[in-house]
DNA sequence: GATGAATGAGGCTTCATTCAT
DNA sequence: CATGAATGAAGCCTCATTCAT
């Protein structure tokens, strides 16, 4: 309201699993907590109160490193993105056919889904769920990263011949998150198996063959 | 809550255009107010008093026709769900292979979404994103629903060699459904696109594809 | 925060004692309350939930009535100093010459404080000492306002004679009202004397021999 | 609080510009840092975040040499006050008669209000307006005082037949001080003209004048 | 002395829900 | 049926104060 107001701000440019920097411990469970809270109740759901009883520190300790509430949960956000975003591009700069790319981002998502699912839904049932202003800061603009990295993998694969030439990039790329998001929500709600290993995998093999070969035989 | 609290609930069991029972007209404008704000705001930000005003009754009156916000919204979902699937169902039941009724499937929530962008936000855009409490009530059970209708036809297809026998139904459905939902998500958002009519038909003909065909060249 | 927000403010645009129109008692209640409160704690001690149980009703009701704690006080303010400004006015587009004008003028806030002590304190002990955002309102406003209808009675005065031509109309006014205000703030905290008639009187005289004559000898 | 708990109160008797005894530094820093930031701002408005900043110093240091906020202020008001009142007490004490000294003191009020206008702002913007504890403290005591060192002169003045014998000493004291805080008042307002130099002279004369002479002319 | 992380009570505001008319 | 005033629990946020280093 009145004057100018700092804030810590030294996350770590982390990539994939928070190198520690000098990043406080705190502020650390702070945000794990968030996730934790996120995932399981959703952004309105998620009390500030919470988080803080999850992360076991006291209550004003969460506004001494965040702003308010929604700078805490898009931080949350921009954390799993930038983790999520740094494997996909990794796998798109590394090695493989395209097909294969997009195999083992697929893979990836299910996987990481497997060990931090939480971190997961954050990532995929929350998107677009959020308000607007949310929406309309970073969530929106690394979600649309990830839409892009996928599609430039199409677009490799499509000069390479490695991928039908009449696809759109960018639809398929939706498609195929689209189609991964839907699934692990049938995971979750049990419309399509439990949690147990085997449904995880058929799962797996499940959304790449789709999106791979579609449903259409030979 | 106790006992004598007898509700409206002679909510037309309607399935397509909303056949007029004797069902009261201010009921219905809180009902479609509430598809408005709902789809706009999301379920946390859509509160009584918007619907109320956007319906142009008065705020009591919600609470006339509808036991509490949650009976409020779980009728706004069962309602478009209802149609939704009536439609699902209708394809399901009438001619053609079954990739051609997937691809009606496809077209139809398209299309859908063209002329009531609003109530199609409402039924993919929302699913699971709402509280647990009623992910466990009707909306889950209508998802399911609809997972099931779409898996239906693909394990038909696949007994009549339409479709590919390797791949599981339920997986392949919960795709199909994720790979639209997140394609008009990206309409939405802008990420595939403007809202103009040539972006839409190129998701639709890509969303086939894709489904179809998969991204896989031959 | 999300769209617009009418408000009731169906205020009366009352003058001396608030004629009753249509507003609804409560309302009325509130502001009652909130000028007693105000006036014993000043502006941040003044707590929405003390004014809701002075005024004996839900806490929320102010809220129904009021945007926030700034509108009602600036509400306060507002009608304390119509009433006041009013009354100002009236005198001064009365009968008797400028000094008979400013006598009666000291007279009457001096009257109203013996009758109404805590309204008087929120117009006199409050001004300037809330925050900018309300001084900035209507608060400072109505203050420039007092100011200048006294100087309007200096300036007229000076014309007809009955006032020194080298005083500044603007300083005269502002220093009368000064006298006045500190003069009650004395009687207040018992620098010049308690809260007795006697006391009253004699800072009603005395306020208006300081500023008719000023201190010097004949 | 319990015992062990002596403060730093070394602060010096300070008379007039604040004589250096050993008093640290840093204890001086957040002192003038709480005289603007008090002046800005007022009491409530007044966080101990924004003296330490406005100080350059740690956050717990306010509270190394300060037990708490109320001390913090009330130690600004006091060492305010005995700057002021020890001008006010050595023109009383000094040479002139009645009428000059009086002159003499709403000279240097204004005087230091130019080169001081944070400080003059403390004095007089704010005596009232902080919370009761406060007034009942030290302020108040203060306040009195200085009332009570004009009054003095003002009887003086009025043995020596150099001031109206019909004059209520404290009256016409407080009656002063008043005169002189809403037109400063009026300066920082902007009512009665801007801050510039010559605004400022003028007010000067006229505040002198008004209280002097009065507005009747002869 | 000096630092700033940590604490938690207190106050504002929202909004689902009830109820008298 | 219809209205909208009234209620109050719940959650966000601020900020004075403490404390370990």
């Amino acid at each position: 309201m009145s004057s100018s107001r700092e804030r810590h701000d030294r996350r770590p440019p982390s990539a994939l699993r928070a190198i520690d920097d000098g990043e406080p411990e705190k502020r650390r469970a702070i945000l794990h907590a968030a996730v934790r809270v996120f995932a399981e109740k959703g952004y309105h759901g998620c009390r500030i109160a919470d988080v803080a009883r999850q992360a076991g520190v006291a209550y004003g300790l969460v506004y001494h490193y965040f702003q308010n509430k929604e700078e805490l949960l898009e931080s949350v956000f921009a954390e799993q993105w930038t983790i999520f975003i740094g494997a996909l591009q990794a796998i798109s700069d590394g090695p493989g056919t395209a097909p294969e790319q997009l195999t083992g981002m697929c893979h990836f998502a299910i996987d990481v889904f497997r060990t931090a699912p939480a971190a997961v839904r954050v990532l995929l049932l929350e998107v677009a769920r959020t308000p607007n202003s949310l929406r309309a800061g970073s969530t929106r603009q690394t979600f649309e990263h990830a839409v892009r990295i996928v599609a430039d993998v199409v677009r490799r694969g499509q000069e390479r011949e490695e991928i039908r030439r009449d696809v759109d990039p960018l639809i398929a790329a939706a498609g195929l998150l689209g189609a991964l998001e839907m699934s692990l929500t049938g995971l979750v709600t049990g419309v399509v198996g439990g949690e147990r290993e085997e449904d995880i995998e058929r799962v797996k093999k499940g959304v790449v063959d789709l999106v791979l070969g579609g449903v259409l035989p030979g």
